[in-house]
RNA sequence: GCCGAUGUAGCUCAGUUGGCCAGAGCAGCUGAUUUGUAAUCAGCUGGUCGGGGGUUCGAAUCCCUCCAUCGGCUCCA
């Protein structure tokens, strides 16, 4: 008999060699039917394999994302196994699960698959789970998956097992598909019960560009039908917030391929909601101990040869620009840090001026390959809310803390709630990469982690992430269909200094090399406006909103009174219009909750008579009606309450 | 950059297997209407069907090519 402790941690006992599934058979008929695989000992295992000795047992059910990640790994199974029946030949990459279904990379050889091939597949996988076959484990020795794969003449799944160890090798059998694979899998196929392949796509074998580009089929699939028809509609709704499609609702930004692409031209209202973001960052940024600073936008070329970026980047860089006489060159300014460097060696410094906080909002230009240009996020041309902070080696803890809190009261006003945080180090074994002495980033590494730790900051540590000059904290949020981009980065940098030779007098009359700390905290401002229009779906906070107030007269007859009421919020620093269009009240109404507009203020008789307002709030409705002065309060409280 | 898809008016989209001057709604303009919490009515303007080339008696529709956009991959100082 075996001990097994289930999650309450009770102990049942069972005979050897019971499986998850009998054990959940044990505890009710119902529970077994939903078990999708089991967590054995902290591994997940397939539901059916046997357990042989005293182990602690979790049952993965959909509800679980180890429940989820059984059933879409099978999933990939299923359909490789439909596009291999209907496509015979084919040739298998990988299947992984991911965060919202599953993949499979094939290689079809010379036939050309489309999006329109998708709903056969799908059929073919619907058929075969309703066959309700069995995933069978089975442990092979190398020699016999090579020559299993060999002889199916499929020289990827050979590539993946001549780095596996002989002896760890299982494969999966599932109808008349068997993949090299290490599991786990649900027992059969019958909980697949909805499924639907989402797209086709392109995908270079291992990750690697110069090796052959496969054919990725994504997809996901559903114990209900009902699920499934819910996920495709918050897919839907989800598109509704992209903010390619709001920031032209709204009137926000634009693109003309005449400019360029990748090159954002920001309309009135975009230019003005940036512009509050700006001034918000600002105000903290001054109270922080923060100097602006400006800089031009080129830069000579031998100030990128300084600071090494170009000999890194130098040819993936938009090319220099040649001046007519003197035979210079100058290249768009892809960062700022370069020139902050300058601005720091422009006269000696002393200790005493330490920290040293250089602030700009500086537009840079980097050559992005096109097929990586997407809306606001990743552009050719954008402005970094940048910041330089020059410091000694043991200031960055506090200077961290400083950055961190500044990150987060950001997020706090914007209620992102939904952020990441990710600190990244040196490799722990390869060491040889990174720039600067061992003591310095042990104390740089150290600072950040404890930094974070005071700051209250939940972060995960990723070793290796590092980049060569510095370790560094970045935030990162997802947008609205759930990819992850960088927001906020706080980066630590030993390089700049000494390529530089940036120094500072010491108390001790020698000459030091400072440490130099890059910050963005919106990241940039494109991609900061992008996130913010996804999270707020267009529906900005108050202070933030280009437009705050539409005034809708009844009638012509109001149009003074109108007048006299935008007059008195202008002042009162709201912005306010009017629509005199001669519409209907419903119109301007419908008109005014479309364009997303905080307030509307209806105005005729009664109000012109009492000095008041009725006043409408977006998405909420009628407030009731307000004397202008108590309404100009109730905006200035919620507007002030961010911007003091 | 690579794979796949898409590109018709300012916006959202129709346009059957190639066949009259390429359509609709919204927006815009003009006029009527003077309106009370999500769309008043009428008329009008607006398109080198992404650009270029080709096939054809005839091309939005078929072919080639370039450009842009979308979904991924790779990349992101």
């Amino acid at each position: 008999m075996i001990n097994i402790t289930l999650p309450d941690n009770s102990v049942r006992q069972y005979p050897e060699g019971t499986s998850s599934l009998d054990i959940a058979k044990s505890i009710s008929e119902g529970l077994a039917r939903n078990v999708l695989s089991a967590t054995v000992n902290g591994e997940i295992w397939d539901a059916n394999r046997p357990i042989l000795n005293d182990a602690t047992l979790k049952l993965n059910t959909w509800d679980s994302t180890e429940g989820k990640f059984t059933m879409w790994h099978s999933s990939a199974h299923l359909m490789a196994e439909a596009v291999e029946q209907l496509y015979p030949g084919v040739k298998f990459g990988i299947g992984p699960a991911i965060d919202n279904g599953f993949y499979y990379d094939m290689d079809f050889g010379d036939r050309q698959i489309s999006s329109d091939d998708l709903k056969t597949i799908e059929d073919k996988m619907l058929e075969l789970a309703r066959e309700k076959q069995m995933y069978i484990r089975r442990e092979v020795s190398k020699d016999q998956a090579l020559q299993y794969f060999t002889e199916k003449n499929d020289e990827y799944k050979l590539e993946l097992i001549q780095d596996l160890q002989d002896g760890q090798i299982t494969f999966y059998e599932s109808g008349t598909f068997t993949d090299l694979c290490r599991g786990p899998h649900l027992p059969d196929t019958s909980s697949i019960k909805a499924i639907k392949l989402l797209s086709i796509a392109g995908a270079y074998w291992r990750g690697d560009e110069k090796r052959k580009q496969l054919t990725r089929i994504y997809g996901i699939t559903f114990p209900k039908q009902k699920e499934l028809t819910d996920y495709l509609e918050l897919l839907e709704e989800a598109k509704k917030r992209d903010h390619r499609k709001l920031g032209k609702e709204l009137e926000l930004f634009t693109f003309s391929q005449k400019v360029g692409q990748g090159l954002p031209l920001w309309l009135p209202k975009g230019a003005m909601l940036r512009e509050r973001l700006e001034r918000f960052l600002k105000n903290v940024q001054q109270k922080a101990g923060y100097q602006p600073v400006i800089t031009p936008h080129i830069g000579n070329v031998d100030l990128y040869k300084t600071s090494g970026h170009f000999q890194k980047y130098g040819k993936d860089s938009f090319q220099p620009i040649n001046t007519p006489m003197e035979g210079e060159q100058f290249m768009l300014k892809p960062m700022n840090c370069p020139h902050h460097c300058e601005i720091f060696a422009s006269k000696p410094r002393s200790y005493k001026d330490l920290p040293l906080r250089f602030a700009e909002f500086g537009t840079v230009y980097r050559y992005e390959q096109s097929g990586e240009l997407h809306g606001l996020t990743r552009v050719r041309g954008f402005t970094q809310d940048d910041a330089h902070l020059f410091c000694m080696p043991e200031q960055i803890k506090e200077e961290f803390i400083s950055v961190i809190n500044i990150v987060l009261h950001i997020f706090k006003t914007l209620n992102f709630t939904d952020y990441t945080a990710q600190i990244s180090l040196r490799d722990q074994v390869n060491r040889e990469k990174y720039i600067g002495s061992e003591e310095n980033w042990e104390k740089a590494e150290q600072g950040i982690i404890e930094a974070v730790n005071e700051a209250g900051l939940n972060a995960v540590i990723e070793y290796g992430e590092a980049a060569f000059y510095g370790p560094k904290l970045d935030f990162m949020v997802k947008d609205a269909i759930g990819r992850k981009w960088q927001l906020g980065t706080i980066q630590v940098d030993y390089n700049l200094p000494e390529r530089f030779e940036l120094e500072y007098i010491g108390s001790d009359n020698q000459k030091h090399r400072p440490v130099m700390i890059h910050r963005a905290p919106f990241g940039s401002m494109e991609r900061f406006v992008a996130v913010l229009i996804e999270h707020t779906g267009g529906n900005f906070p108050l202070w933030l909103n280009p437009e705050q107030v539409i005034i809708l007269p009844i009638s012509e007859k109001y149009a003074d009174y109108s007048k006299k009421v935008s007059d008195i919020l202008n002042n009162s620093e709201i912005r306010s219009q009017i629509d005199e269009r001669s519409e209907k009240t419903g119109r301007k109404i419908r008109d005014a909750e479309v364009r997303k507009i905080p307030f509307m203020l209806i105005v005729g008789e009664k109000e012109e008579a009492e000095g008041t307002v009725s006043v409408r709030r977006h998405g909420v409705g009628d407030l009731g009606s307000f004397k202008v002065d108590d309404f100009i309060n109730l905006v200035n409280k919620e507007v002030n309450e961010v911007m003091q």
